[in-house]
DNA sequence: GCAAAAGTGTTGGCGGTACACCCATGT
DNA sequence: ACATGGGTGTACCGCCAACACTTTTGC
């Protein structure tokens, strides 16, 4: 796996890049009970794009999906998976690509040529914790770069809104196989943070008992202090996850 | 979904086509308790590889592998989805590719060079009747389109084993809310049939008694008549699927 | 004391596994 | 009759959903 530093594009650059395949990251933090997803706001049209990226010719693809997270967030290589490619003809609609470079360089149709060519996008996944970011940092096509709960989603570009449903489906399937706690909650939370974090993925109410003796059961989870001043009410334990196993 | 019609490879073709992505097929077929992969073999190499296909700059990616299904075994878009895209920058070994292209036309550098080029492919499976197939036809770089046990893979180009196994590690995930009777079997067949089939999918026994509850318990079959001439011992029921569900 | 939330217990259903028991048939 | 394989019954276990009960805490 060969690692490579973002770089701005132009035509030096895009020389380097396998032309006509992308990878878009749905890229997933969790805070007060709801789901976020990063996005970016194309320049000045109110259209929300996926962070997205292109493949160096000498790059693996992981790599560069590793390399888009790294680029918005600041985060390495978390928990990151492919999950789907999409490669339908009709997937970008061509009349979005003409608002996409209303900012470039008009002069050069290199690039022009470049971003409007028929692309196939392979998505992948990446459950991050929020406040473990570093300040979120939008690409050259893009004015700003935020967490957007998922439940409001803005309007978006080209299949992106179909890339996150089909993450979402993705990750539902696999809630139960995932460390989605340990890369979405803080070092230390309730069992109540958890179950709202399941909650929030599954789209439905969980049962309080079930859900932890489950979540005990999985010996996953190490039990510490009791939280005081939540209220009226018995003071929760307070709960982290188990060193990783070697 | 644009069809387009089987070509062979030209340079006038590769124009048309998108370069550096390719599709290939894990097309599994069943008898007598075998499984089997459909394989071509490399023209006078020893080394065989997945059918494989290129993606038309108007076509959908599904379709390219449908077609690519179609061309070798006559077949119409039975079962066939994506499973997993392999996009490592080493995964063909540069030293595979001369044997690759020891039988074309070598003045052409434009087709040597654009075979060589670094590929990201898609894989898709699919789970065809062996006997429901036309003619076998190998593609232009192979002499010979066979169905292989896939207990005894032979060597294969590239990362192909991989794919294969990827494919297989998929299936047998999925083997339980697939159709995978009434893609592999003859129209009838008993149960002992059936559980074979999902025995050979397995690779592990299955209990006979709680097989047959299961399968009676899905609804999906319905019972015919008793099979004659199958021993010294009962005769056992002849199945057949439900029609499909409109 | 009372409400609210946390922790634990109990029950029943369902699916999977293991295995026992009959049934039909050709030799 | 008997061996062989087909069809069905029963018991057990683990997982999950539903819900009851007890405990702690601030007002």
């Amino acid at each position: 796996m060969k690692k490579i530093t973002s770089e701005q594009w132009s035509p030096e650059v895009l020389e380097k890049l396998i032309p006509g395949h992308s990878v878009d990251c749905v890229i997933l933090g969790y805070r007060n009970g709801n789901l976020y997803v990063l996005l970016l706001e194309w320049k000045g049209t109110g259209i929300w794009g996926l962070p997205g990226g292109f493949i160096y010719r000498d790059e693996d693809m992981d790599c560069a999906a590793g390399r888009v997270l790294k680029e918005r967030t600041g985060l390495d290589y978390p928990f990151l998976s492919q999950f789907h490619t999409f490669g339908d003809y009709g997937r970008r609609d061509p009349a979005q690509t003409p608002q996409l470079l209303e900012t470039w360089d008009a002069e050069d149709t290199r690039l022009r040529d470049w971003i409007i060519q028929r692309f196939i996008t392979t998505g992948y996944f990446a459950l991050v914790n929020i406040d473990a970011c570093g300040p979120l940092k939008p690409d050259p096509l893009s004015s700003q770069c935020s967490w957007i709960p998922s439940r409001t989603l803005p309007l978006l570009a080209f299949d992106h809104k179909e890339i996150i449903h089909t993450a979402m489906e993705h990750l539902r399937r696999q809630v139960n196989y995932l460390p989605v706690g340990e890369s979405l909650l803080p070092e230390t939370f309730t069992m109540k943070d958890l179950q709202l974090l399941h909650e929030a993925i599954l789209g439905k109410k969980l049962d309080r008992a079930n859900f932890q003796r489950k979540m005990l059961k999985s010996e996953l989870l190490i039990r510490g202090a009791r939280k005081t001043g939540t209220g009226p009410h018995k003071a929760p334990y307070l709960y982290r996850f188990l060193p990783e196993k070697q």
